[in-house]
DNA sequence: CCTTGAAAGTCAGAATCTCTGACTAATATG
DNA sequence: CATATTAGTCAGAGATTCTGACTTTCAAGG
């Protein structure tokens, strides 16, 4: 698949890096200076109550060794803390701790930005639209969702 | 950026990433199954007539010395080769080898085939629009485009 | 209640990828 | 010609990722 020709699957990568990079910049930026790229990508994916590690490591589509390696560091880092899951012993959420929550609202001041930049360029009508096929591609691209 | 609310980026990063996996398979069911996933993302942006490695790089978002070493390994497995860039002896263009060639192809079927099913599932008009969407997004997303 | 298979997580080790820094050769500027 | 920039490489270190094996717990069936 060599080419000028971009596919939409090439294309998704440019701006999904485009933002991905805005955000790290800004969270680095603010002091969350030992956050890497690979971190943040698990990070992202933490829900409001703890998330299991395997399902951390689904939806950032690398294996769980990886995913608990990179838990690791963002647990030492005091972004992510470990608890018990009620209700299967076997698991435990990972959940986002105070210095996590703090840069977090860094990283969605810095989406929400980079979101309207994008609006701003393609109208709010086209964005509106590419926000829903997207959406609705995730039916079919999305393992768990 | 923690949340369930995904935003548009890590959207596409979703579908991007499935694309990328059912491609890469594709290839390596094909037979071609020494090539990994970074050395196929440095090796879709090999334009027709070859490519400087700089510019490889960029595209591919790493460093050049990164790029470099992708290169090396498929150019030592017969996808590329490195030929003197006419016009700058500083300079060599990264081409796409025989090998490399009858591995585009399977990959440019296999995108093919992914895109219908992202095509049949939106409906023609929400994938034109998607399209339409990413292709602006790339004004201002993609340093060099 | 007990057995069996699956799931969550961890440990260990190796391979791969990626980066920073320093360097050479060639080009562009003035 | 002097200087700054660009293309590429070399060397070394650090980060990420994987496969395989293992423990503990859960789920289902008998």
């Amino acid at each position: 698949m060599p080419q000028d020709d971009l596919n939409v699957g090439v294309l998704m990568f440019v701006a999904y890096r485009a933002m991905e990079k805005r955000v790290l910049d800004a969270v680095v930026a603010a002091g969350f200076d030992d956050i890497t790229l690979a971190q943040a990508r698990v990070f992202q994916r933490i829900g409001p109550g703890g998330t299991r590690l395997v399902e951390l490591a689904e939806q950032a589509q690398v294996t769980k060794q990886t995913a608990g390696f990179l838990v690791d560091q963002l647990e030492r880092a005091g972004y992510v803390e470990r608890v018990a899951d009620p209700g299967d012993a076997r698991a435990k959420l990972v959940r986002i701790a105070a210095r996590g929550r703090a840069a977090a609202r860094i990283a969605a001041g810095a989406v929400a930005e980079v979101e309207a930049e994008w609006a701003a360029h393609l109208g709010a009508r086209r964005m509106a639209q590419l926000g829903e096929a997207l959406t609705r591609l995730r039916q079919i691209t999305d393992p768990f969702a």
